[in-house]
DNA sequence: GGCACATGTGCAAACGTTCGCAGCGACTGT
DNA sequence: ACAGTCGCTGCGAACGTTTGCACATGTGCC
């Protein structure tokens, strides 16, 4: 194993010197630096990171806690990750709570301990846990909360670009099929119907659920959907509509002639489907690169703070508990079309109401 | 921050013996441990991994490099290389190379030098750097090398099991849509293949390709599969299998009435699809768990060997150049049908020749 | 020409842990 | 009863890096 001692002695300089070179070029002669930073990729040195960690009392790693990394949803969140720490340099430490929230309280405390920060994503557990909160910085994905930073997607807008998009097309009375009672996204998207059922008169949404975020919810929301009469309906994640879909035919509703279907999240398994789905978009790899982002600048230029709290970005004014935004765009497929025709006197209907307005 | 020295005295040792009572229980009294583990986790104690690593030589963590940890079947390993870590106390350093064999060279490098060992995930990049693979145990997953050990899924009875699942549907002339020219997986098919070529009679093998391993893929394989005179084909994964299926139906070949499909991988798409997919499962998480599982046995007992061979499996009779083949299983769905009527000429015809053998 | 000052470099002390070595008591066999 | 042994524990030195401090040199100013 090649250290410090060896590329100083290459390089005929002391190891401080080396150090610097490596890690604070500008505090070392440009001459040296150059001499120095030659001999280090001849010799092919790497810092030994255990080593620079325990002396710099930082790891340059971050930690990365997810529920479930087959889960393409966090597999791509993951991946943004990954990359955005590459660019800075960092190292990813990744855990899998396995979906229990005991074990992910337990995984958060260690992975907090051995690493600089965390990004925690779709949290299951509540997080109380003080002390391991306090000491260094943790970014949630999908939650709020107040002691930590976090980013989640725009699920409020999301649908009301689905909603907009399903009214341009006639559709008057629109189903939503909820998710999980105590996820945030799910409450983010209700808050998101309400916005928008307030803003576009002569509309009747249809709030349902919760349902299991998944084909067999689908499965389940199927004959809800269908009773309660709406032409259209948005769907809390693909694999619902997926099992939606399947189910509608099963009972004689054809999608879209009959129904249209706008779904969440728009991974590929969207465009698999016949019909592939009209979907609300948003780009995982840029949560996960986003809250890679949050946690950098949270580290920042502190080296190691003891205790208290985490490096607030001076400049930002927002408050740092509401997350940090990542926008949603809708990408119109097969799965959406004009509302049937028997709704007509009902638009009718509205849009009187609507010049009333 | 607690350290050893805070439990030495909690407990009223020094901190020799905590380390000792906490690495190496057996090495201590009984009443002495009990007390320091009291003291250990009444404080809230964990070790720090940076200097225990730095002293010890050994991280207790291995690293995972995968080519794209938001494709599902490396997700899919990766879920089963982070639950066996976790099993052995080790963590997880996970790298995304991004199908780049130049980076991937590069983080290789990075990885091996600091953790204890590394799984690498269906390698781009040939790996001929001696001087990286010398040094600590590496794992390849998906490809042989003569200088690792390795671990794969069992193509070859995967490939088997899908032609004899067709033979017994009288389907006489099968198609196999291959995947990358390199790939270690395709080769092992293609084996498979001829195998099973030579030991049931009667039976017609076209194999075709590369192609790419994708819907794509699919896309383009369709037409000179219909081309082929084909009643069935086996595609390298499910997703060709998608194109494949889409693009035949828009050439008036119907699945399964005219036209069986096999795909490789079964990943859930393979449910999702219409009709849903007869698909050669191979459990990914367990290809993972079993990299991993080889990776920590070659660490071994060994708590730091500077250089030489990677502590042997001293057992195992079997050359350490082969893989661990994880079985294949053949998940039959809506995909597969017997062979259309016009054949039986040609199922007849091959009887005769088998009842010559 | 001497003084303050900036700039570049080296020395040595940490960081928290592990582990070789030695000491110390208790137990065993003769 | 005494030497030898063994089980348990503490001391202290590493591991490779970073970083405060001191020192040497060169530069500008009055």
């Amino acid at each position: 194993m090649v250290t410090v001692h060896d590329v100083a002695r290459a390089a005929g300089v002391s190891i401080s010197t080396v150090s610097r070179a490596l890690t604070a070029p500008e505090k070392v002669a440009t001459a040296t630096r150059e001499r120095v930073t030659a001999a280090a990729d001849a010799l092919g040195y790497l810092p030994n990171r255990a080593a620079s960690g325990l002396r710099a009392g930082r790891t340059r790693t971050v930690g990365l806690l997810v529920p479930d990394l087959s889960n393409p949803y966090f597999a791509a969140v993951a991946k943004g990750v990954a990359q955005r720490a590459r660019g800075h340099g960092l190292g990813v430490f990744v855990v899998d709570s396995e979906e229990d929230p005991a074990l992910e309280a337990e995984l958060l405390r260690s992975a907090v301990h051995q690493t600089d920060g965390v990004v925690l994503c779709s949290p299951r557990a509540v997080l109380e846990d003080r002390d391991v909160l306090g000491t260094k910085p943790v970014v949630v994905v999908n939650h709020r909360t107040a002691r930590t930073l976090s980013v989640g997607s725009d699920g409020a807008g999301g649908v009301q670009l689905a909603v907009e998009h399903l009214h341009a097309l006639g559709h008057r009375r629109i189903a939503y099929v909820g998710g999980p009672a105590r996820s945030w996204s799910d409450g983010q998207r209700r808050a998101g119907l309400t916005a928008v059922g307030a803003r576009l008169e002569g509309l009747e949404l249809v709030p349902l659920g919760p349902f299991r975020p998944d084909v067999d919810g689908g499965h389940e929301a199927a004959g809800v959907v269908v009773a309660s009469g709406a032409t259209a309906v948005i769907t809390f994640n693909d694999l619902v509509a997926v099992g939606l879909v399947r189910r509608a035919a099963a009972l004689g509703v054809q999608v879209p002639q009959d129904l249209s279907v706008v779904s969440f999240d728009d991974t590929f398994v969207a465009t698999l489907t016949t019909p592939p789905l009209t979907s609300v978009h948003t780009d995982l790899r840029e949560l996960g690169e986003r809250a890679t982002d949050l946690l950098v600048q949270a580290l920042g230029p502190a080296p190691a703070e003891p205790t208290g709290a985490p490096g607030q970005p001076e400049a930002d004014p927002a408050d740092p508990a509401d997350p940090v935004l990542v926008p949603a765009e809708l990408v119109v497929r097969g799965s959406t079309a004009p509302a049937p025709t028997p709704s007509v006197p009902r638009a009718a209907a509205s849009a009187s109401r609507r010049d009333d307005a």
